[in-house]
DNA sequence: TTATCTGCAAAGCCTTTGCACTTAG
DNA sequence: CTAAGTGCAAAGGCTTTGCAGATAA
Protein backbone atom coordinates (compact mmCIF):
# COMPACT_ATOMS: atom_id res chain seq x y z
CA UNK A 1 0.00 0.00 0.00
CA UNK A 2 1.58 3.43 -1.03
CA UNK A 3 -0.34 5.69 1.69
CA UNK A 4 -2.06 7.42 -0.78
CA UNK A 5 -5.51 5.75 0.05
CA UNK A 6 -4.93 7.04 3.94
CA UNK A 7 -4.78 10.52 2.26
CA UNK A 8 -8.22 10.66 0.19
CA UNK A 9 -9.36 8.94 3.60
CA UNK A 10 -8.03 11.43 5.36
CA UNK A 11 -9.19 14.63 2.90
CA UNK A 12 -12.72 13.07 2.44
CA UNK A 13 -13.21 13.74 6.17
CA UNK A 14 -12.00 17.47 5.74
CA UNK A 15 -15.04 19.79 6.81
CA UNK A 16 -17.38 16.98 6.72
CA UNK A 17 -17.29 16.45 10.43
CA UNK A 18 -15.42 13.32 10.89
CA UNK A 19 -12.40 12.98 12.70
CA UNK A 20 -9.42 10.67 12.27
CA UNK A 21 -9.24 7.65 14.02
CA UNK A 22 -6.89 4.71 14.64
CA UNK A 23 -9.52 1.78 14.21
CA UNK A 24 -10.74 3.53 11.09
CA UNK A 25 -7.57 3.86 9.79
CA UNK A 26 -6.43 -0.01 10.53
CA UNK A 27 -9.46 -1.10 9.05
CA UNK A 28 -8.94 0.56 5.72
CA UNK A 29 -5.42 -0.93 5.30
CA UNK A 30 -6.52 -4.44 6.02
CA UNK A 31 -9.37 -3.72 3.77
CA UNK A 32 -7.23 -2.40 0.68
CA UNK A 33 -4.65 -5.60 1.18
CA UNK A 34 -7.09 -8.03 1.20
CA UNK A 35 -9.37 -9.57 -1.49
CA UNK A 36 -11.17 -7.77 -3.65
CA UNK A 37 -14.54 -8.62 -2.42
CA UNK A 38 -15.26 -9.16 1.56
CA UNK A 39 -18.16 -9.02 3.43
CA UNK A 40 -18.34 -7.35 6.43
CA UNK A 41 -18.42 -10.45 8.36
CA UNK A 42 -14.71 -11.37 6.88
CA UNK A 43 -13.55 -7.77 7.36
CA UNK A 44 -13.69 -7.72 10.39
CA UNK A 45 -12.39 -11.93 10.99
CA UNK A 46 -9.42 -9.94 8.94
CA UNK A 47 -8.96 -6.79 11.47
CA UNK A 48 -9.92 -8.75 14.58
CA UNK A 49 -6.46 -10.54 13.79
CA UNK A 50 -4.28 -7.90 14.59
CA UNK A 51 -6.94 -5.49 17.07
CA UNK A 52 -9.07 -8.00 18.56
CA UNK A 53 -10.48 -5.69 20.77
CA UNK A 54 -12.46 -3.95 17.16
CA UNK A 55 -16.03 -4.32 16.99
CA UNK A 56 -18.35 -5.64 14.39
CA UNK A 57 -20.10 -1.89 14.45
CA UNK A 58 -17.12 -0.06 14.01
CA UNK A 59 -16.59 -2.26 10.61
CA UNK A 60 -20.01 -1.30 9.20
CA UNK A 61 -19.69 2.17 10.32
CA UNK A 62 -16.11 2.52 8.88
CA UNK A 63 -17.42 0.70 5.92
CA UNK A 64 -19.89 3.64 5.31
CA UNK A 65 -17.11 5.97 5.34
CA UNK A 66 -15.22 4.16 2.73
CA UNK A 67 -18.14 4.40 0.70
CA UNK A 68 -19.18 7.77 0.88
CA UNK A 69 -15.26 8.66 0.46
CA UNK A 70 -15.21 6.81 -3.05
CA UNK A 71 -12.74 4.41 -1.51
CA UNK A 72 -14.71 1.56 -1.58
CA UNK A 73 -17.77 0.33 -3.28
CA UNK A 74 -20.91 -2.23 -2.36
CA UNK A 75 -21.85 -5.30 -3.94
CA UNK A 76 -24.78 -7.61 -3.27
CA UNK A 77 -25.01 -10.72 -5.55
CA UNK A 78 -28.16 -11.15 -3.64
CA UNK A 79 -27.50 -13.95 -1.42
CA UNK A 80 -28.51 -11.87 1.74
CA UNK A 81 -25.04 -10.69 2.18
CA UNK A 82 -23.69 -7.48 0.94
CA UNK A 83 -20.00 -7.36 0.22
CA UNK A 84 -17.72 -4.73 -0.33
CA UNK A 85 -14.57 -3.86 -2.61
CA UNK A 86 -12.25 -1.43 -3.07
CA UNK A 87 -12.35 0.97 -5.31
CA UNK A 88 -8.86 2.37 -5.49
CA UNK A 89 -7.27 2.76 -8.75
CA UNK A 90 -9.07 0.35 -10.08
CA UNK A 91 -11.49 0.60 -13.56
CA UNK A 92 -15.35 0.41 -13.04
CA UNK A 93 -16.60 -3.07 -14.28
CA UNK A 94 -19.30 -5.29 -13.33
CA UNK A 95 -19.45 -9.09 -12.22
CA UNK A 96 -20.63 -12.23 -13.88
CA UNK A 97 -21.19 -14.92 -11.18
CA UNK A 98 -21.15 -19.17 -11.98
CA UNK A 99 -24.95 -19.68 -10.49
CA UNK A 100 -23.04 -23.47 -9.73
CA UNK A 101 -19.97 -22.58 -8.13
CA UNK A 102 -20.08 -19.52 -7.09
CA UNK A 103 -16.99 -18.14 -8.41
CA UNK A 104 -17.18 -15.28 -10.07
CA UNK A 105 -15.16 -12.70 -12.29
CA UNK A 106 -15.08 -9.37 -12.88
CA UNK A 107 -16.51 -7.86 -16.61
CA UNK A 108 -16.45 -4.41 -18.50
CA UNK A 109 -17.79 -2.94 -21.19
CA UNK A 110 -17.26 0.31 -22.57
CA UNK A 111 -20.03 -0.14 -24.96
CA UNK A 112 -22.88 -1.26 -22.75
CA UNK A 113 -21.92 1.79 -20.19
CA UNK A 114 -22.70 3.97 -23.10
CA UNK A 115 -25.85 2.47 -23.68
CA UNK A 116 -26.55 2.32 -20.24
CA UNK A 117 -26.18 5.99 -20.63
CA UNK A 118 -28.20 6.50 -23.25
CA UNK A 119 -31.10 4.81 -21.83
CA UNK A 120 -30.65 6.97 -18.67
CA UNK A 121 -30.92 10.15 -20.21
CA UNK A 122 -34.07 8.98 -22.98
CA UNK A 123 -36.21 8.68 -19.59
CA UNK A 124 -35.13 11.86 -18.53
CA UNK A 125 -32.61 10.97 -15.84
CA UNK A 126 -28.91 12.02 -15.08
CA UNK A 127 -26.89 8.53 -14.31
CA UNK A 128 -25.31 8.42 -11.24
CA UNK A 129 -24.44 4.53 -10.96
CA UNK A 130 -25.59 0.81 -11.63
CA UNK A 131 -24.71 -2.23 -11.00
CA UNK A 132 -25.33 -4.96 -13.29
CA UNK A 133 -24.50 -8.74 -12.72
CA UNK A 134 -25.10 -11.55 -15.17
CA UNK A 135 -25.32 -14.54 -13.88
CA UNK A 136 -24.55 -18.38 -15.82
CA UNK A 137 -22.60 -21.39 -15.60
CA UNK A 138 -18.95 -21.44 -15.60
CA UNK A 139 -16.78 -23.30 -18.71
CA UNK A 140 -15.90 -25.51 -16.01
CA UNK A 141 -18.65 -26.02 -13.81
CA UNK A 142 -20.45 -26.87 -17.90
CA UNK A 143 -17.76 -29.52 -18.71
CA UNK A 144 -17.87 -31.36 -15.25
CA UNK A 145 -21.65 -31.84 -15.43
CA UNK B 1 -57.19 -11.73 -14.64
CA UNK B 2 -57.55 -14.91 -17.77
CA UNK B 3 -57.36 -17.57 -15.60
CA UNK B 4 -53.96 -18.90 -18.00
CA UNK B 5 -51.83 -18.15 -14.51
CA UNK B 6 -53.13 -20.15 -12.38
CA UNK B 7 -53.10 -23.05 -15.74
CA UNK B 8 -49.43 -22.03 -15.95
CA UNK B 9 -48.91 -22.43 -12.16
CA UNK B 10 -50.56 -26.34 -12.47
CA UNK B 11 -48.72 -27.16 -14.82
CA UNK B 12 -45.36 -26.31 -13.18
CA UNK B 13 -46.49 -28.32 -10.07
CA UNK B 14 -47.69 -31.07 -12.24
CA UNK B 15 -44.77 -34.06 -11.87
CA UNK B 16 -42.70 -31.19 -9.18
CA UNK B 17 -43.79 -32.91 -6.35
CA UNK B 18 -46.08 -29.79 -5.65
CA UNK B 19 -50.11 -29.73 -4.79
CA UNK B 20 -52.62 -27.54 -5.26
CA UNK B 21 -53.38 -25.27 -2.68
CA UNK B 22 -56.12 -23.01 -2.40
CA UNK B 23 -53.89 -20.16 -0.38
CA UNK B 24 -51.30 -20.21 -2.59
CA UNK B 25 -53.65 -19.66 -5.71
CA UNK B 26 -55.00 -16.51 -3.53
CA UNK B 27 -51.85 -15.43 -2.86
CA UNK B 28 -51.23 -15.92 -6.98
CA UNK B 29 -54.55 -13.66 -7.83
CA UNK B 30 -53.61 -10.85 -5.79
CA UNK B 31 -49.90 -10.84 -6.50
CA UNK B 32 -50.81 -10.53 -10.26
CA UNK B 33 -53.79 -8.00 -9.70
CA UNK B 34 -51.44 -5.73 -8.04
CA UNK B 35 -48.90 -3.38 -8.56
CA UNK B 36 -46.19 -5.34 -10.40
CA UNK B 37 -43.30 -4.49 -7.88
CA UNK B 38 -44.23 -6.00 -4.23
CA UNK B 39 -42.59 -6.40 -1.43
CA UNK B 40 -43.47 -10.10 0.37
CA UNK B 41 -44.72 -7.66 3.05
CA UNK B 42 -46.75 -5.54 0.79
CA UNK B 43 -48.18 -8.51 -0.84
CA UNK B 44 -48.78 -10.38 2.90
CA UNK B 45 -50.78 -7.05 3.48
CA UNK B 46 -52.85 -7.20 0.53
CA UNK B 47 -53.86 -10.71 0.82
CA UNK B 48 -54.67 -10.86 4.40
CA UNK B 49 -57.50 -7.96 3.67
CA UNK B 50 -59.06 -11.15 1.46
CA UNK B 51 -58.11 -14.00 3.71
CA UNK B 52 -56.97 -12.50 6.99
CA UNK B 53 -55.51 -16.40 7.99
CA UNK B 54 -52.57 -16.45 5.50
CA UNK B 55 -49.62 -16.03 7.23
CA UNK B 56 -46.49 -14.32 5.91
CA UNK B 57 -44.69 -17.74 6.09
CA UNK B 58 -46.93 -19.03 2.98
CA UNK B 59 -46.52 -15.71 1.19
CA UNK B 60 -43.02 -16.46 0.91
CA UNK B 61 -43.18 -19.96 0.37
CA UNK B 62 -45.68 -19.36 -2.74
CA UNK B 63 -43.20 -16.55 -4.16
CA UNK B 64 -40.24 -19.04 -4.13
CA UNK B 65 -42.72 -21.47 -5.83
CA UNK B 66 -44.03 -18.86 -8.38
CA UNK B 67 -40.50 -17.89 -9.12
CA UNK B 68 -39.63 -21.27 -10.39
CA UNK B 69 -42.82 -21.73 -12.29
CA UNK B 70 -41.17 -18.17 -13.81
CA UNK B 71 -44.52 -16.30 -13.22
CA UNK B 72 -42.38 -14.33 -10.44
CA UNK B 73 -39.04 -12.65 -10.48
CA UNK B 74 -37.48 -11.23 -7.87
CA UNK B 75 -35.92 -7.91 -7.62
CA UNK B 76 -33.19 -5.91 -5.57
CA UNK B 77 -32.96 -2.86 -5.24
CA UNK B 78 -30.63 -2.51 -2.51
CA UNK B 79 -32.66 -0.90 0.04
CA UNK B 80 -32.35 -4.59 1.85
CA UNK B 81 -35.88 -5.78 0.92
CA UNK B 82 -36.60 -8.18 -1.66
CA UNK B 83 -39.27 -7.41 -4.44
CA UNK B 84 -41.41 -9.40 -6.78
CA UNK B 85 -42.51 -8.75 -10.18
CA UNK B 86 -44.94 -10.80 -12.30
CA UNK B 87 -43.38 -11.97 -15.19
CA UNK B 88 -46.46 -12.87 -17.03
CA UNK B 89 -46.88 -11.80 -20.53
CA UNK B 90 -43.99 -9.10 -20.14
CA UNK B 91 -40.98 -8.74 -21.81
CA UNK B 92 -38.27 -8.74 -20.16
CA UNK B 93 -36.40 -5.10 -18.86
CA UNK B 94 -34.58 -3.82 -16.41
CA UNK B 95 -35.13 -0.78 -13.79
CA UNK B 96 -33.94 2.74 -13.41
CA UNK B 97 -34.20 3.95 -10.20
CA UNK B 98 -34.24 7.51 -8.33
CA UNK B 99 -31.51 7.85 -6.02
CA UNK B 100 -34.14 11.32 -4.39
CA UNK B 101 -37.46 10.40 -4.71
CA UNK B 102 -36.89 6.79 -5.02
CA UNK B 103 -39.38 6.08 -8.17
CA UNK B 104 -38.28 3.69 -10.52
CA UNK B 105 -39.43 2.67 -14.46
CA UNK B 106 -38.62 -0.41 -16.58
CA UNK B 107 -36.11 -0.11 -19.35
CA UNK B 108 -35.29 -2.45 -22.01
CA UNK B 109 -32.18 -2.52 -24.30
CA UNK B 110 -32.19 -5.28 -26.47
CA UNK B 111 -28.38 -3.98 -27.37
CA UNK B 112 -27.33 -4.39 -24.23
CA UNK B 113 -29.22 -7.67 -23.94
CA UNK B 114 -27.10 -8.87 -26.65
CA UNK B 115 -23.58 -7.34 -25.36
CA UNK B 116 -24.11 -9.01 -22.29
CA UNK B 117 -24.54 -12.41 -23.88
CA UNK B 118 -21.08 -12.04 -25.68
CA UNK B 119 -19.59 -10.85 -22.83
CA UNK B 120 -20.43 -14.01 -20.67
CA UNK B 121 -19.73 -16.48 -23.50
CA UNK B 122 -16.01 -14.12 -23.92
CA UNK B 123 -15.25 -15.15 -20.34
CA UNK B 124 -16.61 -18.98 -20.93
CA UNK B 125 -19.79 -18.54 -18.94
CA UNK B 126 -23.40 -19.78 -20.54
CA UNK B 127 -25.49 -16.58 -19.02
CA UNK B 128 -28.47 -17.30 -17.64
CA UNK B 129 -30.11 -14.48 -15.99
CA UNK B 130 -29.00 -11.18 -15.07
CA UNK B 131 -29.79 -8.13 -13.59
CA UNK B 132 -28.94 -4.44 -14.21
CA UNK B 133 -30.02 -1.15 -12.17
CA UNK B 134 -29.11 2.45 -13.54
CA UNK B 135 -29.31 4.49 -10.76
CA UNK B 136 -29.73 8.22 -11.22
CA UNK B 137 -31.49 11.56 -10.68
CA UNK B 138 -35.17 11.84 -12.31
CA UNK B 139 -36.00 14.85 -14.09
CA UNK B 140 -38.82 16.05 -11.78
CA UNK B 141 -35.90 16.25 -8.58
CA UNK B 142 -33.35 17.56 -11.05
CA UNK B 143 -36.01 20.23 -11.87
CA UNK B 144 -36.95 20.53 -8.10
CA UNK B 145 -33.66 20.89 -6.64
C1' DT C 1 -14.19 21.19 26.02
C1' DT C 2 -17.16 19.16 22.73
C1' DA C 3 -18.49 16.63 19.07
C1' DT C 4 -17.07 12.32 17.08
C1' DC C 5 -15.72 7.52 17.57
C1' DT C 6 -15.66 3.04 19.77
C1' DG C 7 -17.04 -1.44 21.77
C1' DC C 8 -20.48 -3.94 23.60
C1' DA C 9 -24.87 -5.55 23.71
C1' DA C 10 -29.43 -5.03 22.43
C1' DA C 11 -32.68 -4.18 19.05
C1' DG C 12 -34.42 -4.26 14.14
C1' DC C 13 -35.65 -6.20 9.83
C1' DC C 14 -36.46 -9.42 6.65
C1' DT C 15 -36.65 -14.19 5.89
C1' DT C 16 -36.51 -18.99 7.08
C1' DT C 17 -37.53 -22.95 9.93
C1' DG C 18 -39.73 -26.24 13.38
C1' DC C 19 -43.85 -28.13 14.73
C1' DA C 20 -48.41 -29.91 14.97
C1' DC C 21 -52.42 -29.72 12.26
C1' DT C 22 -54.79 -29.72 7.82
C1' DT C 23 -55.42 -31.09 3.23
C1' DA C 24 -54.67 -32.82 -1.57
C1' DG C 25 -54.09 -36.86 -4.24
C1' DC D 1 -52.84 -43.21 3.95
C1' DT D 2 -48.85 -40.31 2.79
C1' DA D 3 -46.62 -36.44 1.56
C1' DA D 4 -47.18 -31.61 0.86
C1' DG D 5 -49.07 -27.27 2.57
C1' DT D 6 -50.35 -24.07 6.35
C1' DG D 7 -50.21 -20.91 10.37
C1' DC D 8 -48.03 -19.63 14.24
C1' DA D 9 -44.21 -18.54 16.72
C1' DA D 10 -39.51 -18.94 17.32
C1' DA D 11 -35.08 -18.77 15.42
C1' DG D 12 -31.58 -16.98 12.05
C1' DG D 13 -28.53 -13.91 9.70
C1' DC D 14 -27.09 -9.50 8.68
C1' DT D 15 -27.04 -4.72 9.96
C1' DT D 16 -28.06 -0.78 12.79
C1' DT D 17 -28.61 1.66 17.09
C1' DG D 18 -28.28 3.16 22.07
C1' DC D 19 -25.20 4.11 25.45
C1' DA D 20 -21.31 5.16 28.41
C1' DG D 21 -16.60 5.68 28.08
C1' DA D 22 -12.55 7.06 25.07
C1' DT D 23 -10.55 10.19 21.84
C1' DA D 24 -9.46 13.73 18.33
C1' DA D 25 -9.35 18.73 17.35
Amino acid sequence: MTGDEIGILRSHQQGAGIRRSGPREEILRVFLKSERHLSAAALHALVKKRRPHIGAATVYRALKVFCDAGLAREVDFGDGTKRFEHQFGHEHHDHLVCLRCGAFEEIASEDIEKRQEALAKKHGYSLVAHTMILYGVCGQCRGAK
